[in-house]
DNA sequence: CGCCGAAATCTACGGTGTAGACCTACGGCG
DNA sequence: CGCCGTAGGTCTACACCGTAGATTTCGGCG
């Protein structure tokens, strides 16, 4: 089977998905295919154009939304299509954000996230701030400091006893772990409910400058 | 002068804002600092425990706001802080993000960023939210998708250009280049105001569920 | 003085990206 | 058929990286 650029990026993706981006070297890359590290510089400018490469097909691979006449859902719906694909190769993140220039996906994504926005009938200006405050959310970032959920799921006495000593040096967040972690009232942390609640809190938030314009 | 931890660190900084963090080697370190690369290891664990003490470094860098009784204008100033110090060092969103857990100073100024929401009247589950939503902006990254105020700012001529020929492929980010690019309507793009913009978008959607409950 | 422990250094190993020379196979053409 | 240009695969080599482990240096103290 002859070595193609293609067979190169999904080599790239797949190695990056199984063994994390850390591990794909241009060597293991080529020993990945059977090949010589240096045949991969046939069809790849370098490694910097490889990463450039397999973003384009990760971020190709989110689904537009379905056609809809209300613009908020069309809009939520193509974000949380995108936190899908992100999901599925945690990588991606990392790597889109050290990009220097959207690769072309990106920019159709982005095309159809604009499309959706003006289609609504937000004005220019609103649309462009739109834009920025959703940031990389746009592209399925949940752009979290630091996971939360952290505590390890199932211990919850473990987790109940690292909120105690949290509340020592940080009462506030004591507080807070001790809640997420299920002792307290909120239960558990869950990304996707959160990630949402941002969202639609970003959402309603524009909708409502929309009116007032 | 005796080599210290204190000194590695400081010399790191400085060494990353100048020449960018990716030309941070313990090799070009030990050199900045007339030493060899080893003698590093007596002060730190690794390269990237020398990473957590300075991103720990640059995050204590961050001013605390002024007491003021209004939760929203006090987190409003210690986030434009964090801005503040984020925009000093370039590098430091990047590197902040690629560590697994969060440093002392920034467990410091999340426990700050808490007390401000706590204090202001949310509940645990609002704050929790808030949290959430503000993710990463709290220590200042603007975590825009991309630059966009792009298209070099001043050569108008160029840039409206280069609009023009967006517009072929991508109609709805055409428009909105050429009315950035000044050309039409809303002058330039001021990341400043697109920060604030999106940080009160936030923070005004948080007090509307703050009264509502 | 001698000794000890900590700090600094030296050497070396296995990893990285990739430049440049080399080889090889293949398609087109006289 | 023979030839040759070219595209793609390979080989070698270089400069850099992080750092393990052995060794040397040096300041303070008995």
């Amino acid at each position: 089977m002859a070595l193609s650029r293609e067979r190169i990026l999904e080599a790239a993706v797949r190695l990056a998905d199984r063994d994390g981006i850390e591990s794909l070297s241009m060597r293991r890359l080529g020993q990945e295919l059977g090949v010589d590290p240096m045949s991969l510089y046939n069809h790849v400018r370098d490694k910097e154009g490889l990463l450039d490469a397999i973003v384009d097909v990760v971020v190709g691979e989110i689904e537009p939304a379905e056609v809809d006449t209300d613009w908020k859902s069309s809009l939520r719906e193509t974000i949380l299509n995108a936190r899908r694909t992100m999901l599925r190769h945690p990588w991606a993140a990392r790597v889109i954000e050290s990009r220097a220039d959207p690769s072309p996906s990106t920019m159709r994504h982005m095309e159809r996230v604009m499309d959706i926005i003006r289609g609504g009938g937000l004005p220019l200006d609103l649309a462009h701030h739109a834009l920025h405050v959703l940031g990389s959310r746009v592209l399925g970032f949940s752009q979290d400091l630091f996971d939360d959920s952290d505590g390890v799921p199932r211990d919850a006495e473990a987790a109940a006893m690292l909120a105690r000593q949290l509340a020592g040096s940080y009462p506030r967040l004591g507080e807070l772990a001790a809640a997420v972690t299920h002792e307290g009232g909120l239960g558990g942390c869950d990304d996707d409910v959160e990630f949402a609640f941002g969202l639609d809190l970003i959402l309603d938030g524009l909708e409502r400058l929309r009116t007032a314009a």
